[in-house]
DNA sequence: TAGATTGTTAATCGATTAACAATC
DNA sequence: TAGATTGTTAATCGATTAACAATC
């Protein structure tokens, strides 16, 4: 349950500092400071303990963070001291690297259904899944109550695709589509488009 | 070149204005207002404005902006009116994808070169390309005079193949390795992290 | 105790937005 | 001309940072 109003952009890091911790955890450290996450991170130490104050206090003066105990917070914030289902909306070129893509299930998002309109993919599948026509969203939905979707369905189809998805109880979408989407406020959407990310950089080169 | 003291944000807005715009001549459209923009990407007609200001006046009073004109100046100021050539390093699990995903090329960036360091790799092709040592990064960047990096090694030694690419000229890396990269001002780094997009997301669930 | 580092306040910095004169 | 929309200014909003008392 988000504690105050905290800002989207604070939580955005919170995910950086998780993976920090594992970091420094995996070099057999057990205590760190707001500076050595701020050297790591590329940040100021005072932003890092700012962030962390939205959410109580987890640190003792004059010696820092207890890595594990720290960790454990964050992934309680975060939610993901869980497993979380998922399922993915276009099974094209890029939907099939996803769905082979093994990090996801390494951090705890286990990618459980596969979907398609293409009658020529229907019944295949990419590991061990079956890909599934889009008509079958509803059921496979509503059975495994899944709330996100990964969307890698062409730019054109992406808006319909999300207001079905929006339909059907999905309360995240990790948009591979490079279009922005109209979907309500409860509804969370994160971008991920590498051709926008290189056209802001060749600005600098 | 850099026009005025443009804010990273601003630029990083550029493309999904460019992507809007060809998306709005993909309908028949020829001129668009800042609010037809607005809408369609989420933001205020306000910001739109004001982005485009830095770059220059593109737009008509009364009646908006010509669509493949701005186009092209956005193209110009994002140095995207040619082709790039990018290389990737690590030809894992998701380097194997992204050498497969053809969303690159389309856009002008154009996959030229791959390298790993696991010698059963080596030789090995993706696509019509080959997999080359990474010791044969000098000859080939050089040669090839590429700035261009996209980096999909693990997180353990992302850090140490960046200087590596900092030393051979490179000057804008897009990283899919969780972790934060040091590198100097003149180098720009793009994170694509999906798991932290994930995690992000959870948190409001 | 002395040294270190937190959590928090207040100041600063930067980005967004509202408003409007200019003008097509 | 009347209506629409730009480019820009100034106000507002929000995020970052510096500083420091508290305290381990």
């Amino acid at each position: 349950m988000p504690q105050k109003n905290v800002p989207a952009i604070v939580v955005g890091r919170l995910p950086l500092y998780l993976r920090t911790l594992q970091f420094l955890k995996n070099e057999g450290k057990r205590v760190t400071s707001s500076q050595e996450l701020a050297e790591r991170l590329g940040l100021t130490s005072a932003q890092i303990r700012k962030d962390l104050s939205y959410f109580g206090e987890f640190g003792k003066q004059g010696t820092g963070y207890a890595i594990e105990f720290l960790e454990e917070q964050l992934r309680g914030i975060l939610n993901v001291n869980r497993q979380w289902n998922v399922f993915l909306v276009g099974v094209g070129d890029l939907g099939r690297a996803l769905a082979h893509y093994r990090g996801f299930q390494a951090n705890g998002f286990r990618l459980v259904a596969l979907f398609d309109n293409a009658p020529k993919k229907i019944g295949g599948k990419v590991g061990d899944l079956t890909i599934h026509d889009t008509s079958a969203m509803p059921r496979v939905i509503a059975e495994k109550k899944l709330r996100i979707a990964i969307l890698a369905v062409p730019a054109e189809s992406a808006q319909a695709v999300a207001e079905q998805l929006v339909g059907l109880g999905v309360r995240a979408i990790l948009n591979y589509a490079p279009v922005t989407l109209s979907v309500p406020p409860k509804v969370k959407v994160y971008y991920i488009d590498p051709v926008a990310a290189l056209q802001g950089m060749t600005y600098y080169l």
